[in-house]
DNA sequence: TGCAAAATGATAGTAATACTATTAAGTTTG
DNA sequence: CAAACTTAATAGTATTACTATCATTTTGCA
């Protein structure tokens, strides 16, 4: 709520979609019942058709907004990282110490999607359930490096970079930081599908989170890095 | 090589397939040719069509070994996991400080593979390569839950928990060991392809390793959990 | 208010995918 | 050498992933 009375820019790069699915209602129902559907049969059963059908809609309508599902689930990643991101900038803002800063910034990155984080059209709790079963295949596909050089996962690259800048504020020798970053922003995300999933090789469970596995970490990789 | 002659079974759980492909003459060019046609033209690309086509044999013909594309994904990287598990077995076999067991075992979980491993019919090199941008893909399905109890992932778990178990060895104590193999392993493969795509998010390039990263980063862990 | 432009909805059509079924030909092996 | 099995070839179906066209509705602004 807070997120898109301060975010009217979504900074979502244009080339993801045809016309931008915030500035007309049928785009925003789009978006809302795509979470919903994605959510409920999967990515890869979901269509456009079966969603036309959902919103009481058409095929040829939600084309209209984006060339294909791919693209559909580039720009709701990109409304994910776009709302960490925003979280992460305002959660260290008014913190003093570095080690405060990267405790906030790697709980942010890290942590469950709490209740009340749901926008008016986005149910924040949903998407981010999409994201950590989905998120890995915008990544690996044929065309990622053209897909990388057209900015289409540049508010990601932003937040690991953030991430980044913190672990080096308060290790600025350790030669590893963009790793670490990087490691752990999406090891989070596999972590939390292990919980779900797999339990017999991950230690997160209803008692440890995948936030007291990182926290952790970091903590040991910063007392060898000081 | 060594590995085909002293792993005559391979152990694949034998309902990813519909006939073993390691039995026929056409079935071994079909793991062969699906490798390389896989790793050239991306695995959404890849039909059992174009590959009936390159092997001058029949669409019908692959579909008697595998009922669909995702199946032989599956078996491809069980192959794979099975390949691993073999070398971390014969890798820490003879070694007796669990330190060295540990540093012997992240260093195979997490390293390129060699140029010389190539077996008869799959080009090691190149599996790994289709391991790297396409394994999550075999997790990241609505059937997951399903295929985890048929035992699919079995091999894959197998080696988590070897790597698990040789965390405990060096650091008992320790409350994150599963998370920690399974971050360290499926992280690897996620740093490998950063390093090929997304050079900005990773400390990896032609000088620094996974490896060293990972290697680093238990390191420091152990310091902080004798 | 009224008309032009834009957005949406409905239908149809195409090429490719992901299969299944059938049958014929070739190969193996007991 | 015949039975059993494997493979090859063809055809066919339902679904997917679109594109094109046109009619209808909504809007926005003169």
């Amino acid at each position: 709520m807070r997120f898109i009375l301060l975010n009217p820019k979504l900074n979502i790069n244009d080339k993801i979609f045809l016309k931008d699915p915030e500035t007309s209602a049928l785009g925003k129902k789009i978006l809302q019942q795509s979470i919903l559907l994605i959510d409920e049969i999967g990515f890869e059963a979901y269509t456009f058709k079966k969603l036309g059908e959902r919103i009481e809609s058409n095929e040829s309508s939600v084309y209209r907004y984006f060339e294909n599902k791919h693209k559909l689930l580039l720009y709701l990643s990109s409304w994910y990282w776009s709302w960490v991101e925003y979280r992460l900038v305002f959660g260290v803002a008014n913190l003093t110490t570095p080690q405060d800063r990267l405790k906030i910034a790697i709980t942010i990155v890290t942590e469950d999607a709490a209740e009340a984080d749901i926008s008016e059209h986005i149910d924040v709790r949903l998407l981010k359930r999409i994201i950590i079963n989905n998120f890995m295949k915008t990544f690996l596909t044929k065309e990622v490096d053209e897909e990388i050089r057209s900015g289409f996962f540049q508010i990601y690259t932003r937040v690991i970079q953030r991430v980044t800048d913190i672990i080096l504020e308060n290790a600025p020798k350790y030669p590893y930081a963009e790793s670490l970053a990087s490691t752990i922003v999406e090891g989070a995300l596999h972590q939390h599908f292990l919980k779900d999933h797999l339990q017999s090789i991950t230690s997160c469970n209803s008692c440890t989170s995948p936030t007291d596995f990182y926290l952790s970490l970091i903590d040991n990789v910063l007392k060898q890095n000081v």
